[in-house]
DNA sequence: ATGCATGTTAGAGTGCGCTCTAAGTCAAGC
DNA sequence: GCTTGACTTAGAGCGCACTCTAACATGCAT
């Protein structure tokens, strides 16, 4: 099973099949093989790269920032300070997103308060935006 | 205070000004009132339901909810439970995406790890995408 | 009175990340 | 032999959320 078909492939990972051609060409992805009719094959080494790929995604980076990153990577071992600089300086975006979302998460569970108290005793509504 | 022209509510919300009058037209936004030029200005109820919306937005509501909500708003009281349950649903939604935001850092943080142990002692490396 | 800042409008344009279309290939199953 | 299904390609199209353009209006400062 060290072998994953495209349909394998899109169960595997959860990404459409349109989107793993969209990846690999938008983002270089390290030459997906092909078998003798010319179909892609994903290795497992790939599937953990294209998984990789998405919690980059997942936590915001942009396509080009990821292509900058394989970019780095296929260039050789010699650039692995500057791919971990890079993903460095993403973790500390995504602390930094994480927490003005749990801030805005803070500012609406405060507004659902307020529903909730002035739907249990209306006599006691006042003024809400 | 209680009045901000566009610029003054530009610093406040942190919006720009294109934004605030998008906002405006495709949110139905509560009429922002005019002077006697015929230019906004923004009371301090205005600014917090800038504010709140804002709120929305950063976790990630598309406009067309924002939408939804503010139109139960102007309907009036009565839609006070329609628009909390609306709200715990988001809540809800940014919780799951909060959860898988730390799943993926969790994966990045890794990756990092990796790097600097290789890094640390170059001859400690092996197989990584 | 001239220029500048600060606003106004309708509507066009941009960037991103997919997402889909249309036409074709190939091997296996009925 | 014909259909079905899983794939292939290049390139067009879409939805979203802005973001900007161009032309115009008004009042203040020099």
């Amino acid at each position: 099973m060290g072998i994953l078909s495209v349909s394998e492939a899109v169960a595997e990972t959860g990404l459409s099949a349109h989107t793993l051609r969209y990846y690999e060409k938008e983002l270089l992805l390290l030459e997906v093989p092909r078998d003798a009719r010319g179909r892609r094959f994903y290795t497992k080494e790939l599937i953990a790269a294209i998984k990789f790929i998405s919690a980059l995604r997942a936590t915001g980076m942009p396509i080009q920032g990821i292509k900058a990153y394989i970019e780095l990577y296929v260039c050789g071992k010699h650039t692995a300070h500057e791919r971990m600089d890079l993903l460095k300086s993403h973790e500390k975006a995504v602390e930094r997103q994480l927490q003005t979302t749990k801030d805005s998460l803070q500012l609406i569970r405060k507004k659902i308060s307020f529903y909730q108290e002035t739907l249990a005793s209306p006599l006691a509504a006042s003024k809400q935006a």
